[in-house]
RNA sequence: GGCGCAUUUGUCUAGUGGUUAGGACGCGGCCCUCUCAAGGCUGAAGCACGGGUUCAACUCCCGUAUGUGCUACCA
């Protein structure tokens, strides 16, 4: 049987990195076993919905390179794929629990179950459905449960959990798990407004979308005990569990808002690209090899099984992240890293850069950036004369006879035609050799006068790419302001 | 609190009964060098603890500790 996969977030309004973690994980597994990978959307929770939210889960998710085989764009042959779509199907499917005894009716209000609770936990017990004392089939018994129904008075339909039982399955990533009966709640599988739960809804959507592997968050195992009595009370085979262990924040509590970034979105506003994101995020929780750090999407495809993803949870690490991005800053094509910077560009106003000079620049300077977005804070020289020159620089080094040291190469570099950095060096070179100087002892000041900064990119490098006219200029202006 | 799940350097991890416990980020040093980076080399840093099983345990079993998740008519 071909591999069906599902990512199933709730549109809660942004795409947290766990969950891209699992949409990716979703999706290696899917495109390495040439099966396929869903998209469906768990909006059954009407009380928390969020205006465009399932627009920006995609757009988060395509930006990554995480595209579906079937969802709510592309369609597909067991759709709708928005579970609120989907309403008639879960009262349906309720009904045959109901007739089978796997489920049942109840007409507690809010009030009655909180008090249930409170007695139940003063009493040291289990804070679970009393299915004993409670309003329910069992309690009212079967003419009273009808009527009630006929008068339509609200009510939820809940599982039946056998009571003293162990509730046995596989976890793919966590072998043989056993959580007994007793632990289990009674949940409500369909609310008063007619939605099911997420246990229900995910079970049959699960069961009708043909999926074979569920691969979700380890929040999910404590809960799956439930969806096995489903799948059994239903008759039909239970699909592969796999649950991935937790991202975490640096206390290791489950990856929050409170502490930092958790949305995509968040990142790539930060001008991280998206192979950092997804290459980084694949290494948490799974890695093939560990004797490299840089993959390509391909081969995180060709290299992935659930078998080696870990058990534990993974500590989100910026700094890492951050490093990465410098790898692949370095490793990008600067045509490509040219076009994602002109709107860096001309959020800076600065006009009338080309493509061809803005890649220049970026392969200038890409070495010591861990973003492109530092470009233009580190060397808005590329773009614009400096007019401000460090002073801590000039007060330290600039000493009485430097303008006399610079001054005669100043003069042979006005004269030059051929700006090429090799031509730039022979020529600094030689006049540094006759006046028994030091390379080092020009270049920094000559550094100054062009860039108006103590430290960046090669020097002749830069006055390459700044070109003779702008270098020119700069001397010019430079002089005016501090020579004499 | 109860139950589940986990535990290799600060962090991400490789490891699958016998290894000098490997790699990466970060941190320190050295080299390179026109500065800053990048790069190269290198150093410090780890199998949570206690019992077993075994000729031999980081690897298997049992406890303890610690962490974490769940405990809703949320997902």
């Amino acid at each position: 049987m071909s591999v069906r996969v599902r990512f199933a977030p709730s549109p809660t309004g942004y795409l947290h990195v766990g969950g891209l973690r699992t949409a990716l994980y979703n999706y290696l597994f899917a495109k390495h076993h040439g099966g396929k990978c869903i998209l469906r959307i768990e909006d059954t929770d009407r009380t928390r919905l969020v205006e465009n939210a399932t627009e920006m889960l995609i757009d988060s998710l395509s930006w990554a390179g995480i595209n579906f085989d079937e969802g709510p764009v592309q369609g597909g042959d067991c759709g709708p794929y928005i579970q609120s779509q989907r309403f008639d199907l879960y009262r349906e499917y309720c009904n045959k629990l109901i007739d089978s005894g796997a489920a049942y009716y109840a007409f507690d209000n809010a009030e009655e179950i909180d008090a249930m609770r409170d007695r139940l936990q003063k009493a040291g017990l289990n804070p679970k459905y009393d299915r004993t004392t409670m309003k329910n089939h069992y309690t009212l018994g079967e003419e009273e449960t009808k009527k009630l129904l006929a008068e339509n008075v609200p009510h939820v339909v809940r599982l039946k959990v056998p009571m003293e039982e162990d509730i046995r399955f596989t976890d793919i990533i966590r072998g043989d798990v056993s959580i007994n009966g007793r632990e289990v709640d009674d949940q409500v599988l369909l609310k008063s407004d007619g939605f099911p739960t997420y246990h229900l809804a995910n079970v049959i959507d699960d069961y009708s979308m043909k999926i074979t592997h569920v691969i979700r968050g380890e929040e999910w195992l404590t809960s799956t005990p439930k969806h096995v009595l489903l799948y059994d009370a239903f008759g039909w085979e239970r699909p592969q569990f796999a649950h991935l262990p937790l991202l975490l924040n640096k206390d290791k509590s489950k990856l929050s808002k409170r502490q930092g970034d958790v949305a995509v979105e968040d990142y790539r506003a930060k001008g991280y690209f998206k192979d950092t994101i997804v290459n980084f995020v694949a290494l948490l929780g799974w890695n093939p090899t560990a004797d490299r750090e840089i993959y390509t999407l391909d081969e995180l495809i060709s290299s992935f099984s659930l078998e080696k993803v870990n058990k534990g949870g993974a500590v989100f690490d910026i700094q890492k992240l951050e490093w990465m991005n410098a790898q692949y800053l370095k490793a990008l094509d600067p045509d490509y890293l040219a076009q994602e910077f002109m709107p860096m560009l001309e959020e800076a106003g600065i006009n009338g850069i080309s493509n061809e000079y803005a890649a220049k620049c970026i392969t200038l300077f890409k070495e010591r950036l861990h973003f492109l977005s530092e470009l233009i804070p580190n060397a808005r020289f590329l773009f614009e004369n400096p007019t401000e020159f460090e002073e801590a620089y000039l007060e330290k080094h600039w000493k009485e006879n430097t303008m006399d040291i610079v001054m005669p190469l100043v003069n042979i570099l006005k004269n030059e035609e051929d700006y090429s950095h090799q031509n730039l060096h022979d020529k600094t070179k030689e006049y540094v050799e006759s006046a028994g100087l030091k390379l080092k002892d020009v270049i920094h000041p000559l550094r100054l006068m062009i860039t108006g900064r103590s430290v960046g990119a090669g020097m002749f490098e830069t006055m390459e790419i700044v070109g003779r006219e702008k270098c020119i200029q700069r001397y010019d202006y430079f002089i005016e302001k501090y020579g004499k």
